[in-house]
DNA sequence: ACTACTTCCGTACTCAACTACGGAGTCAAT
DNA sequence: ATTGACTCCGTAGTTGAGTACGGAAGTAGT
């Protein structure tokens, strides 16, 4: 079995895979389109991976779960690597701004659905939609 | 005849589409899927929108935004009918941990970010990644 | 060496959510 | 009555994000 290979450190892309509860093929994905890097293979041709590569993928599927693309992830990133220090302020103060906002939606949702709990627990009905009046304020955003 | 500009109360399809920032196809693809129900048109063979359909799209969109699928947003669309309430109190609360988890997770990369912007403005070189850092505690979830 | 499992790589397929297209019909204005 | 903008409807194409497939090669236990 393959199970514990001992040679060299780090671990292979099936093990990678399982951890981050992903396919294996969805790593293989995200080499393709550069959101992860493949790492150099020191010991024969398998590639073996860090601790922080599974980090980034496991990464990706949270922001993905939050509404980010996979263009957008790869921005929030970047926006850590040291270099291009303004840029890297303007980007994240907008993205800042966009996570907010998303927080009170969330937060708007959060309060309907917790009303909603509440009514249905009293067995009264339901009526109107405080579900779609949690997220309708007529005009703000572009 | 009819002979006022707007024939009728309610806005076209076009308008809708307009004021909720999508594409008329997008509408009608909503509709096809059961997401959005036809207006019966009675002026002529033109239908008329209300809007609570305005509210419905634009709820749609942004709960996209929040990473729910076209299905989900279904179901909390549903949540609040006034029929099931035993049911819907269930999925209630399902949908508010779901909430709860997404703003969790949105508040660590909020707080990455400000931590970022704060680094920028003093020059300081980033290092590490705060803002993966911030998405990634071992394991909680299934 | 043989076997079982895995990885590598390229290519092709799938699925959700649109987006585009084309021809016919509608509507108000000129 | 014609024009031009818009609508209706069906069908086909696109994009983002994977998933699946299949043959060759690597790796470890026996």
């Amino acid at each position: 079995m393959l199970k514990t290979p001992n040679s060299g450190q780090g671990i292979r892309i099936g093990e990678l895979a399982k951890a981050a509860r992903v396919n294996v093929e969805t790593i293989r994905y995200y080499q393709r389109i550069g959101l992860l890097s493949l790492p150099k293979r020191d010991y024969g041709s398998i590639r073996r991976y860090s601790v922080d590569d599974l980090k980034r993928v496991r990464f990706v599927k949270r922001a993905q779960a939050l509404g980010f693309s996979l263009d957008e992830v790869a921005l929030l990133l970047g926006l850590s690597d040291g270099k291009h220090c303004a840029e890297t302020k303007v980007l994240a103060e907008k993205k800042l701004k966009m996570v907010e906002e998303k927080i009170a939606d969330l937060a708007a949702i959060q309060k309907a659905l917790k009303g909603l709990v509440t009514k249905c627990a009293k067995g009264s009905r339901g009526c109107g939609c405080p579900i779609i009046d949690a997220l309708v304020e007529d005009e703000a955003r572009s």
